[in-house]
DNA sequence: ATTAAATCGATAACAAAGTATCGATATAGA
DNA sequence: TCTATATCGATACTTTGTTATCGATTTAAT
């Protein structure tokens, strides 16, 4: 429901949530200082168990540790960008261009993940036309040829959760392989359709939920 | 690391996870046809198997299902309300009110979830004493005296990721307890306060990961 | 009234994810 | 050079989460 199911590469779904934190807290090491990085320190800072990192790493690296020093810390991060695909870049477009579609689309931080947002498309009159850092707003219409001639994969939804369904339809039609949607509802999609849904509402359900259990520990 | 850890109540992690995603759909039906539904329905209409439906729904309602009608719609509605909290206001501030932190300001979705964001925070002079939709912008030195005073539980942080643990320290300064993190990056915190991650950049590590795979396939 | 079909709840089997342990090995310091 | 220690990788174990099965129960149709 949340993540997708299946685990590639040997790497368990939650594995994979972990990379980008890995990657991150590496990434954000003095050089000079951490050019090596062990398995236990990597877990203090990310408050999480030992075994699991190593076993996380190992099944992203080839280039293993050394006993008594860790890992290399270059090899890590790239072995992890690699793993990640933040290498390969994936074309995608955004369909709701509103208050949410406005704010990924001003989002530079994607293209170091590997994704590159090229256009918006929205139904309202009053913002087609215009462009947000830079990308186009497009009417709907011009959304399944544009889709086809570039070769986009990945479709970001943005609209309010009644039309999603609809709009999801349109990008199965237009030839998306990968859906990323922020509508909070269950997406139809076909079995070669891969959809990462992002509800925030469930996310601040389960942390409302925490929190009241956590209030009345004391 | 994305999720809390505990399992409160006998709902585990990702049943939790589940639970707005049956609220929203049995909302969705038509009332007069379907005043009860069943968990072969439900599973069906999620793409989930129908014994964790209803063990799911187990957990959060004791309202029971009869054989061969299934669970009234009504009550099944109110006790996942009741059990996510959507009854019950939790008060929230925002700090960080760029793209993003404008984008949740705006959203009126989190009211029926049981969140109120009363206002937002940022260093920037040129956005501090506007508003976004009626929230005003303060400054960051009003910050721990509002909190203490309005008894605010829940910060949001959509700064940028370098100055997140920043505002992280100051929001655990002024008596928060749990933290909606959307900036890339683990927080250090004291046991007592909750932190939820929103790492967009990690979920869309997962899809293209997904994606590069499911593209191999054929 | 009896029977057939659908669904429930409980239990049990299975699968996935996380954690502990242990021997092997590389390094730093005696 | 030798020894103590930190860390690795592999294996075994534990916990958590998911799925299958089965008897019991309710309803609708014969
Ligand atoms: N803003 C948030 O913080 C937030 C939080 C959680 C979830 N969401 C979800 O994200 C989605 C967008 O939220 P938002 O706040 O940006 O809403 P919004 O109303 O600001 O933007 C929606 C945009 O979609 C466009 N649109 C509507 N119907 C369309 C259609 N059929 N085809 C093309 N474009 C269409 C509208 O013109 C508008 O520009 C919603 O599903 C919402 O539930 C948003
Ligand atoms: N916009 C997105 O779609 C998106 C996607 C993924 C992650 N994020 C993350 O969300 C966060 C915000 O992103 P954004 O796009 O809204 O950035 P932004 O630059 O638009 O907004 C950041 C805001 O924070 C304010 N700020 C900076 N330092 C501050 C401080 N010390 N105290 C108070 N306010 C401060 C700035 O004045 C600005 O208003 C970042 O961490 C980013 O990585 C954003």
């Amino acid at each position: 429901m949340r993540n997708q199911e299946k685990d590639y590469s040997g790497v368990s779904v939650q594995a994979l949530w972990r990379l980008p934190y890995y990657l991150n807290y590496i990434k954000s090491l003095d050089e000079a200082k951490y050019s090596c990085i062990s398995a236990p320190i990597i877990a203090k800072a990310l408050n999480l168990n030992e075994v699991q990192v190593r076993k996380d790493l190992a099944a992203v690296s080839n280039s293993g540790g050394k006993p008594k020093t860790g890992y290399v810390a270059k090899e890590l991060i790239s072995d992890l960008e690699e793993f990640l695909g933040y290498n390969s870049v994936d074309e995608a477009i955004l369909v709701g261009v509103g208050h949410l579609g406005k704010a990924l689309l001003s989002y530079q931080g994607f293209e170091n993940c590997g994704l590159n947002i090229l256009m918006g498309f929205d139904k309202d009159e009053a913002i087609i036309g215009t462009n947000v850092c830079g990308k186009q707003i497009l009417p709907l219409d011009k959304l399944k040829d544009l889709c086809w001639r570039m070769s986009v994969n990945v479709g970001i939804i943005t609209v309010p959760a009644k039309e999603a369904q609809m709009i999801c339809d349109m990008l199965v039609e237009a030839g998306i392989r990968a859906i990323w949607n922020f509508a909070p509802v269950h997406l139809h999609v076909p079995d070669y359709v891969l959809v990462q849904n992002e509800n925030l509402a469930a996310s601040l359900a389960v942390l409302s939920k925490n929190l009241t259990e956590s209030l009345k520990e004391k």
